[in-house]
DNA sequence: CGAGTTTGACCTGCGC
DNA sequence: GCGCAGGTCAAACTCG
């Protein structure tokens, strides 16, 4: 993690009084030759160019620190996840455990009563499915009492992810988590019925395009459905953007164009042809109000690696369908049935700018990037009383507005460097030693909350991971927003070290 | 010449 | 059943 260095002018090395001592002290060590000053410039101008240079030296000095915590902020979270993990599937084994004392044959849970109960719970398996059926959750529910190793096959929550392939998590998490007794969460959708599934995802991975919307038979409805429900989710980015389409580092191609109804800009149908028989579409279209901001829609799971930038991208989209898809099962069916914000969103999870629309026949998470997360949205008050838990949570709402606006500005080789991970969840900006400030924000605003609520130089007690534990394995909602923080942190991570 | 784009036709789902 | 709208196909076209 190297910061580069670039001088426009040599000055002469001196001190200023009114600089920070340790910035001075940090810009001092940095490894700068400086050369004398030609004599012919006037005092005003070594003056200006000094200041600048502090100025220059003290940014670096932050950066650097700044990367440092973050490094260590990183590992930290990767630990207390593994922690988190080990915990969480204890409790899972003790709420198993009594609940065969209990109940031989299981009721379905009612979807509306999973948010505020904290009896309920779900795997915090992180990683990409496999290609084998899943059976629906309550499948399982109905049947009798199994032995862990059947409902960790029939029963197990995996968040799909749009990288199918190096994710840090995958084969790991899906072991152990596949290892434990998770108690199901039912992801059947709340809009599509068992015969509104023409997109089996896998049937679109083996099969020709153009066979992908023929209807599937009867009894394949049934078993696929968590994976096109999974497929059918869709995950709209608004984003100011001159150009065509939105750089998303990924390959398209353009196979139709239609005018819709209510908008005169045509919308624009790509396919990925990054792989030859990739299921992913995204849909590209002008909103009408605003030529300037692009709407582009993604659809469908990469069967393929992605390069690094895309992968910052499908990480991106993925954690947020991953937590359309689970927020919908946490909420009650006729409060979705009309697009509406998610309990998520509603605690400030999800942005002020993030929607979800459950009204279509396609589930649909809309970020709207069009205007940076307001700071003042990270600041309400925490919906689980700790302090430290919302802290914590809420950042993952900026780590992806920081990450989609700073994508749209970095060059795709800006996500290939050193700490990629961090990279994406800050924009890219931070690591990449780039110092624009609209990129340092999001890390930098994480930072200071980080000072502010965590004691200083982002030192967590250990009273916050008993907190974070109490909260996630409680709340659904906080595991998701948890899912899909880690889900972005280590898919940066797991693409980038699988490209080496 | 191959890859990508354009564009009219066709298919499918949905509402009436 | 019919019409509409969204989505997709594929032949024609463009471009490097």
């Amino acid at each position: 993690m190297e910061v580069a260095v670039e001088r426009p002018t040599p000055v002469k090395e001196e001190k200023r009084a009114d600089a920070k001592p340790e910035m001075a002290a940090i810009g001092s060590a940095l490894p700068i030759v400086f050369e004398s000053f030609p004599s012919t410039q006037s005092d005003a101008g070594i003056k200006q160019e000094q200041r600048t240079l502090e100025a220059a030296r003290a940014e670096m000095g932050e950066v650097r620190e700044e990367n440092e915590r973050l490094k260590t902020m990183l590992s930290r979270i990767v630990s207390q996840y593994q922690s988190l993990h080990t915990r969480f599937l204890d409790v899972v084994k003790v709420h198993e455990q009594a609940a065969k004392a209990k109940l031989p044959v299981a009721p379905a849970p009612a979807p509306a009563a999973d948010v505020d109960d904290p009896d309920d719970l779900v795997s915090l398996s992180l990683g990409t499915r496999s290609n084998g059926a899943r059976r629906k959750g309550h499948e399982r529910s109905s049947s009798s009492s199994g032995t862990a190793e059947t409902t960790a096959d029939e029963g197990q929550l995996s968040l799909g992810l749009g990288i199918a392939r190096g994710c840090g998590l995958s084969a790991d998490d899906d072991k152990a988590s596949g290892a434990s007794a998770a108690p199901v969460l039912n992801l059947s959708s709340d809009s599509s019925s068992a015969g509104d599934t023409a997109k089996p995802a896998q049937d679109a991975d083996a099969c020709p395009p153009g066979t992908a919307r023929k209807s599937p038979s009867a009894g394949e409805g049934a078993d696929d459905e968590v994976q096109q429900q999974a497929k059918k989710a869709r995950v709209s980015v608004r984003v100011k953007c001159n150009t065509p389409t939105m750089p998303d580092g990924c390959q398209w191609r353009k196979y139709g164009q239609k005018i819709s109804k209510g908008n005169p800009c045509p919308r624009a149908y790509y396919r990925c042809t990054v792989a030859p028989h990739c299921p992913v579409r995204k849909q590209v279209q002008r909103c009408a109000e605003d030529t300037t901001i692009l709407i582009s829609t993604y659809e469908g799971q990469h069967n393929h690696q992605l390069p690094p930038a895309a992968t910052a991208m499908a990480s991106t989209t993925s954690a947020a369908a991953a937590m359309l898809t689970s927020g919908s099962t946490s909420s009650s069916p006729a409060s979705l049935a009309h697009g509406h914000h998610l309990p998520l969103a509603a605690a400030g999870l999800l942005g002020p700018n993030t929607m979800v629309s459950t009204a279509a026949s396609c589930p649909t998470i809309t970020l709207d990037l069009t205007t940076p997360a307001a700071p003042h949205s990270l600041m309400h008050p925490s919906p689980y009383g700790a302090a430290a838990a919302g802290y914590e949570s809420k950042a993952v709402p900026a780590a992806w507005s920081s990450g989609y606006l700073a994508y749209g500005a970095a060059p795709p080789s800006y996500y290939g460097k050193s700490s990629p991970a961090l990279g994406h969840l800050f924009g890219g900006g931070l690591v990449g030693g780039s110092s624009r400030p609209e990129q340092l924000y999001g890390a930098q605003t994480y930072l200071q909350r980080t000072s502010s609520l965590g004691g200083g130089h982002g030192a967590v007690a250990p009273a916050v991971t008993d907190t974070l534990a109490k909260a996630i394995t409680s709340d659904p909602s906080f595991q998701t927003a948890l899912v899909a923080a880690i889900t972005s942190v280590m898919g940066r991570g797991g693409g980038a070290a699988a490209q080496k």
